[in-house]
DNA sequence: CCTACCGATCGGTAGG
DNA sequence: CCTACCGATCGGTAGG
């Protein structure tokens, strides 16, 4: 009860008093703070995935964590600084998931397959990143300048985990890396939007398994 | 002059007067109707395309064809009307364009990379696909049973498609038609989003010829 | 963090 | 096809 450690999407139900005078210690009101913003993150992030940026409004993610929509610009001034943060922190889960990793060729390719075997128990970041990129196609959305960037690194890490296996020998010949990595993150996207329309079916799509089977169709021997 | 042969996205032009008192044929006003239908459905596709069916508003739509909004609701009742005549009109064109080739086997993927390398010239159609199948992931949209059950029927078609072509001796051995036929339509769908966002870039990615290049690791012999 | 409000915009209807 | 209007909702601000 005295300590702040429920997660941050179920922080809302906490009984603590809003003011207790003269509180004991001094970093209460920041972790506070950064609870609701957490809090707020989480479920932005969720609403951006099932409407989109332009769809989602204010009030209605305010609403859900239980404040008022001036209550929610109080911690994020605009509605576009609210998806800025949710990218940011999409990047720095993602690097903190995948950038430790930093394994080389058909590691790296084994550790994609991983990632997207992950994302299966967290539906709601690939909502947001198969609803996102698709809005943000369009010149003058917010985020179209970020996923624009993205998919250049994205390219580039997987061009040179192409490049790698190759030099070991892993690589079949005539797969030119720099023309098969766009098709290996089509893949991954792709199949994102199939099993998003389908994952309560009774055979949703198999994404990692999809993955790996077309990674396999590149390499010499199996993943 | 007399007869109208103009296409429809350009019909909103013509200088016809709005009632010519006792017209000579009886079928002008319906051809007029139809015709304002048509411009109606070119920049209800463009919009959608744009910034999605939800952000998509028909006073938007509307205004782009010089009519009020109420007068749109008078060719279409409600937006979701709109939108389901926008999707089968598509459905039309596809059909025109795809059913009618009715080709086997590797000929069939011939004609899918021919399709795809037309869509370049069609920014709108490929913009309108991109972002709707995407939004429509939610259970809610009111395209969401239309994308699943496209993706269903795409996916079978590709399935046959591999099997003739495995039947014919002409795909790689331990490809199998049921695993690869989702992943095809995977690569085909996020190449069009890479596409669209870096299309006005110096070098954009080229769909035809990644599409190519995938198909071509499934085969025996190059298409 | 709140209430109260701003001007703008939404899909749809009334009535012609 | 139009004008005029309905109730609802939008992002953001004022002022506390």
């Amino acid at each position: 009860m005295a300590s702040v450690s429920s997660t941050p999407s179920t922080g809302q139900a906490t009984g603590q008093v809003t003011r207790p005078a003269t509180s004991g210690e001094p970093l209460r009101g920041y972790a506070k703070g950064r609870l609701r913003r957490e809090e707020i993150l989480d479920t932005a992030r969720a609403l951006f995935g099932e409407v989109g940026y332009r769809s989602a409004s204010l009030r209605e993610i305010a609403a859900r964590c239980g404040i008022s929509h001036p209550g929610l610009l109080h911690h994020f001034p605009t509605k576009e600084a609210l998806l800025e943060a949710v990218l940011q922190r999409r990047d720095a889960v993602s690097e903190e998931r995948f950038g430790v990793i930093r394994a080389r060729g058909t590691e790296a390719l084994r550790a994609l397959v991983e990632i997207v075997a992950a994302n299966v128990a967290e539906p709601g970041e690939v909502e947001l990143y198969c609803v996102l990129s698709a809005e943000s196609t369009a010149p003058d959305h917010p985020a179209h300048q970020y996923f624009t960037d993205r998919y250049v690194t994205t390219r580039a890490n997987l061009e040179r985990s192409l490049r790698e296996a190759a030099e070991d020998g892993d690589l079949r010949a005539g797969v030119d890396p720099s023309v098969h990595a766009p098709i290996v993150v089509a893949v991954m996207d792709g199949l994102q939007v199939q099993w998003l329309l389908d994952r309560d079916s009774p055979a949703p799509t198999d994404m990692p398994a999809a993955l790996r089977a077309h990674l396999n169709t590149l390499l010499t021997h199996p993943l």
